[in-house]
This record gives structure tokens, C-alpha cells and sequence, in this order.
DNA sequence: TTGTTATTGTGAAAAACGGAACAATATGAT
DNA sequence: ATCATATTGTTCCGTTTTTCACAATAACAA
């Protein structure tokens, strides 16, 4: 099994990049091609695919919509993928209102609050109260959440998903969360993301003085 | 010098268990304490800690007050660092209403956009006019930027921080920049996060029937 | 004091990863 | 038909990263 994360993470920017490509009228793509649109090698590109079975033709390159099936295939994309959002605060309520993620198959199709003025079941995405998501879950058959309730509340917000069903969960708290057994937390997290731009802006800067 | 860019994410989740370990009432802790509360190894924390030359004490572990004072000074956490946010919109907004920056030493000076129903100079953060940015940015010092603009306006936008003498972007745009010379890109991306997450929750589904 | 124990710090081993190189081969030219 | 060329698929190799293992040693107990 796979457990490279960064090779999946290549994955999803070689789809988008054949996305780009396609729709400026490219039928078929070289690996140096794709290595210079997501800033690679050629080389990766290649076993990348080859660990996946995907094989294009030799002089050839490969057909970027036959690729674009099988990358999506392997990205689960084959499928919309619903997803909830907990916490309908400034990041969770942005997360709602963002349009990008529909043409990527995932659907946020609920939102869930504690506070009783953030409801409203009139909205076309919902916005419902917390105490019932764990039946929305259920019947809903949710397997993908995003997180984005203040730090102090993550970890039971957290349990109470996994518990209810959830198998992965999109984490913006500024807090690892421990997994409950069979529930992936992956985290973003915005401030450790500016703290590493500034540790390597720092570093390259002391750096190129010396 | 230090490339390993987990390395550094890691500094900073020990770093912020440090200060819930702290506000708990401990004074010192051991190296296996670290690796529960961040999830990760005892070796890989005390080889953490040994890359930068901070030192514990035998049987006694680290006190932590010496350790965040080293952590954040290995983190440029010793002087406040100003932001800006290019891009008004949803993600944009959230960023600059979100509080958690400043306990961390981050503060979002200013926000921009080319958009003249978004300008509002007396906002605590000014909203400012695209035209305004590159002497901001000179007259500021601004370092780091936080890029929140379409993925249409991405390139163009980061070549003109960049011009202005931005070290450091912070990349929200669902699509990989190519950094100019000098300066530094860490692309937050939520649709491949989320890709990410499925792909591993749908592998492990498998694998667990099998 | 002496012995026991807990914990660090690090050197060595192992694993994971990425890149270079090249044989295999399909395509197109002559 | 033959040759030259471009590109893949994969093996091999160097590097980076993680884990293991244990000597060194500080703290504590008897």
C-alpha cells in the first residue's frame, strides 16, 4: 500500500495540471511536460504513475483524458463526495460560501453550530445544531469532515464525529487531535504554515549574507 | 543548514503543546511527553531538539520555559512579524478577522483588493487598493504575504509582491506559483487536502476488508 | 557512599524517497 | 525496409529521514 503522502499530493497537481492542459486544446502530455507544470522531475512523474499501473506509450507521452480517468479513479473522484462542515465560524462559514471545491466532486452539504444563531435550515447549505449531526451522519452516510470549531472544542468535536461515523477529517484547529481508531485527521494549519515561511525566509536570509 | 521542512513544522507543534503543557501548570517535561502530545517519537523529538543544539538534562528532562524561549527564537518568534493579505474575498476576510494570529506574534497590517467595493481605510485592518501595494510593501518592509486571490490572478499577483520585495508567500490559490528568485512559496491548498484525506479514508476501507 | 533507575544525546542501522541513467520500443523520416 | 530519434518504464544509486539501541549521566534511595 501506498502510504506516501506527497506522492498523492503530486497526484492531485498532475490532475489539476492536465485540467489546465486540456482545456488550452492539449491532447496528450509528455512526463516533462507535467514535471514542469507542477515543478518536478520528469523521472517522478513517471514512477509516479508506474506505481499507480498507469502506462502511457513510449514516443508517444500519454492521452490526457485517458489519464485524467485513472487519476481521478485513484483520487476517489469517480464519485461525490459529501462533506460536512463543523463550526460555522469566520473559516467554516468561508469554507461554505467557497465554490471551488463543486467542480472537484466534493459537496459540502451541511454545516453544524453550537451557537443557535448561526442556524438556518433555509440556506441551501444548511447550517443545523450540533446535537444533530450525529444522526446526519448516519443517515447521510458521511465520511469526510472539515473541522473548523475554536481549539478548545476540537477534540470533543472530534470524538463525537468519529464516533458517529466520520473516517476523515479535514482538522483547522491549531491543535493536533488525536485520531479515534479508524478516523484520518489530517490538519491545516495556517499559523504553523507562516511560521515555517518565516523560519525559511529568515534562514535563506542570514544565509545569503554569509 | 536545516532543509527538512517537517523538521520545522514539528519545532512548532512542540512549541504549542509546550504552551497547553505550560498553561497546565508543568514546569518541565520529557522527550516522550512531546512525542504523545504531537504524535510522534521520543528519538525524534530529542534528535529534533539536538539539530538545533538545545540540550535537557539527564533524568530531568527540559524545562519547558528554556525550551519555548529557544523554540521561539529558532521560529523568529522574538519579533513581531507583519503581514499582509492580497485578496479581499471569502478566504481573505476570514484570515484578517481571525484573532489566533496575534498570540502568535503574527500581525495582518493590512489587506488588499482590486475590487473598489472592498476599500475601507478605517477598518482597524485597512482594506487598501491593489495600486497601493508595492509602496506599502517598500514602505512597511513587508516580508510575508499572505496570497488569497483567484487562481486566475494568482501568478500575476505573487510576481508583483515579489517585485516589491516580499520574501515569503503564503499561497492559497488552488494552483502551484513558480516562486521568483528570492523569494519563497508554501501553497495551502484545501481541495488536494481534502483529496488527500479521501484517497487514504477509501485505501484504508479497502485494505481493512481485505 | 554505593547502587539503581530514568532519561538524555548520539552514533549506527534501516527505511523511505527522489533523481539519474539506460534499455526497450514506438514513431516518423529517408 | 532501415535508421535515427524521442519517450517511456524501471532499475540502480545517493541522499535524506526516521528509528533503534545504548553509553553516559544525573537524580534519588538505601
Amino acid at each position: 500500500m501506498i502510504t506516501n503522502k506527497n506522492c498523492i499530493i503530486r497526484l492531485s497537481r498532475y490532475k489539476n495540471a492536465l485540467y489546465r492542459l486540456q482545456a488550452l486544446g492539449f491532447v496528450k502530455v509528455f512526463s516533462d511536460n507535467l514535471a514542469d507544470a507542477v515543478g518536478g522531475t520528469a523521472s517522478q512523474v513517471r514512477k509516479d504513475f508506474s506505481i499507480f499501473g498507469i502506462s502511457g506509450n513510449k514516443k508517444g507521452g500519454y492521452q490526457i483524458d485517458s489519464l485524467l480517468e485513472k487519476l481521478n479513479s485513484i483520487l476517489g473522484k469517480d464519485q461525490l463526495q459529501k462533506v460536512i462542515v463543523v463550526g460555522a465560524g469566520h473559516i467554516g462559514s468561508a469554507l461554505m460560501r467557497y465554490r471551488g471545491f463543486e467542480k472537484e466532486g466534493i459537496k459540502i452539504i451541511a454545516g453544524f453550530d453550537i451557537d443557535p444563531a448561526k442556524i438556518n435550515r433555509s440556506n441551501p447549505i444548511p447550517v443545523l445544531p450540533l446535537e444533530e449531526i450525529k444522526a446526519f451522519i448516519k443517515t447521510n452516510n458521511i465520511r469526510i469532515a472539515i473541522l473548523a470549531v475554536p481549539d478548545i472544542a476540537a477534540q470533543q468535536a472530534a470524538d463525537m464525529i468519529c464516533a458517529a461515523g466520520v473516517k476523515g477529517i479535514l482538522n483547522f484547529a491549531p491543535l493536533g487531535l488525536k485520531g479515534a481508531e479508524g478516523c484520518i485527521i489530517n490538519n491545516v494549519n495556517v499559523e504553523i504554515e507562516l511560521e515555517n515561511l518565516i523560519y525559511f525566509v529568515n534562514v535563506t536570509e542570514k544565509t545569503r549574507k554569509a
